[in-house]
DNA sequence: TTGAAAGCGCTAACAA
DNA sequence: TTGTTAGCGCTTTCAA
């Protein structure tokens, strides 16, 4: 089998040097490149056998500074930006969450030949970065994964006018798309289930409450836990890192050292409870039940395994990329977004 | 303060925009907006503000048109080719592994103004994608976690004369560049710590032994333990998952049920190891001691907290971008690369 | 130090 | 159905 030779020489080959080799013109060569109809099926080949000979591969700069699409999307990881680089660098990839919403985006992505570009914007120079990044065309959108209420990268995102997709519905109502889960209806599933097996003194971890879902998780719970007659429900609030789970169990067990039924926030934040719990003594789930939300690999990484309220991420993330591409493709017309509905998993914990 | 009025009109303003404003010509203004030297001050401030003025920010597609750079990397997550996409990716993401890597590439590349491409390489398709998206210059190098010995992705990158840096020794010698770690020297670390702690019937639980970095630490873990005295040692393969470290933990004790001491060859399997134990009745680090291998975030998050052999993955990673970057800079000459040391962390578990 | 002009490689009207 | 031609927006010689 001929290697091309141009494929390790000095230059690569052009849509030029493919139509000398085919006797075509450079027009036909990129007609048949990029699967126009309208060509003849003998230049068709003649042409595809060309392209071989030469080793072409089309020229991504220059295609798309005609075409003005690049063929990838911004995958933003946004915070609100008083914390430093590293930390939450290593805080947001720690989580994982995040991969969750990778593995989902790439699903939907990766088919139809496009490819996630990672950036985070975490301060104001890191927002800039990312909006001149679309500005110059260099990514065709942003899929935006936000971590706090006031950030401001969506109003940002809007007022230049770029296509753009958020993982959660912003904090203060903006025209522009986003995918979520109703949190408050997860919440309540996880109530029910705790009352429904016996629990009467449940407690709530909560995630930090300037972040909407969090927020939500623990007023669902809340709402639902006085529905079911139990109004005084002791609350503790973490960040959603397993370490800041432990800190609320403690904390919750001295102030209710009888509690029978915990709700966390996330999985992260139950694994921390379940480690507490197993210290002093309480057996999970004969002595306490735990009832974590996301569904994450820490759910089953646990023991026992967690009971927790599934959040759809990967399939959420394909969405939101899905919403992207019509907005970029001109497919929709205005933000449409799409809200997922949360399901309960039973396993050991609850 | 005035919004730039072309932000979100119809078209973007381009350099010829800016010098008819700042009324010089377009390669001045490309003079300035690169930072090129022999600009008359005075003129440099005129176009900056000009710049300001109509919002300008330059086409990147015209620009790597020209420069043949397009500013960012690909990061390959590169498997063998046998599975399902699917689960290739579920799997790879899972592992806290990957974040990690992402984590330390994006330290690097961040303050360079380059950027990572998310993309996967486990079928052959998949593998062509890749090369066709580094030869169309879509990226100017490519950063390879690969995950199996007979990935055939490496030399492919070889052979297209791809600027391409690998985490992980290649299976066979290939002129390209590298990062890894002293695997084998880690694996005597556990074992030194095992015997050193009193440890006299020691088991290991393995990773895929297709996989360099499993095979090497499970012969340094065997090598050393010989040299104590000990050249009896029973292992169990797994693939690097927590569910494959219990299965191992429950064979090897059922082959040796009054073991004191086990190495996994990765937290995760360590984590499911510790599960087990605890099932089985067994207190760790009492009755058995437990070393894992990585020093990831499962070390930390499971209970009691790991005795492990840290492998340095962000500054491993950072170093296999900066290694690219010298090779597409062209400061590198030929394939460099990088052998870390692993470090002892002791814990509770070992 | 600045400007004029020539392309980088491609796609898309428009003609033939 | 095919070819001709005109740029896309930028950088970079080469002259001035």
């Amino acid at each position: 089998m001929d290697e091309p030779r141009s494929a390790a020489a000095g230059t690569a080959p052009t849509l030029e040097d493919v139509a000398r080799v085919a006797g075509v013109s450079r027009a036909t060569v990129s007609r048949v490149v990029n699967r126009t109809r309208n060509v003849d099926p003998a230049i068709q080949e003649t042409v595809r056998q060309a392209v071989a000979a030469v080793g072409y591969v089309p020229n991504g700069a220059a295609r798309s500074l005609i075409t003005r699409r690049s063929g990838s999307v911004a995958l933003v990881a946004s915070g609100a930006g008083e914390g430093q680089e590293e930390e939450f660098r290593t805080r947001f990839f720690t989580d994982p969450f995040f991969s969750r919403v990778v593995n989902g985006v790439m699903g939907f992505l990766r088919p139809r030949g496009m490819h996630p570009v990672l950036m985070l914007a975490e301060t104001e120079e890191a927002r800039a970065e990312v909006i001149a990044y679309l500005r110059q065309r260099s990514a065709d959108g942003a899929l935006v994964v936000s971590t706090h209420a006031d950030d401001p990268l969506p109003e940002q995102l809007v007022a230049a006018g770029l296509p753009a997709v958020l993982f959660a519905r912003p904090a203060r109502p903006v025209p522009i798309g986003f995918v979520d889960l109703a949190h408050q209806e997860g919440a309540r599933l996880a109530a029910d289930r705790l009352v429904g097996q016996g629990c009467r003194r449940v407690a709530v971890i909560s995630g930090p409450l300037d972040i909407r879902a969090a927020r939500e998780r623990q007023d669902g719970f809340l709402e639902a836990m006085a529905r079911h007659g139990e109004p005084l429900v002791p609350t503790a609030e973490g960040n959603f890192t397993q370490a800041s789970g432990e800190a609320a169990m403690q904390r919750l067990l001295l102030e209710r050292p009888d509690l029978d039924g915990v709700f966390a926030a996330n999985d992260l934040m139950a694994q921390g409870a379940l480690h507490i719990l197993r210290e002093h003594g309480r057996r999970v789930p004969e002595d306490v039940r735990v009832v974590g939300f996301d569904d994450s690999s820490a759910a089953v990484a646990s023991r026992p395994a967690l009971t927790t309220v599934r959040q759809p991420v990967e399939e959420m993330a394909a969405e939101m990329a899905r919403l992207l591409l019509d907005r970029i493709e001109g497919r929709a017309d205005g933000p449409r977004s799409a809200v997922f509905d949360p399901v309960l998993v039973v396993r050991q914990s609850g």
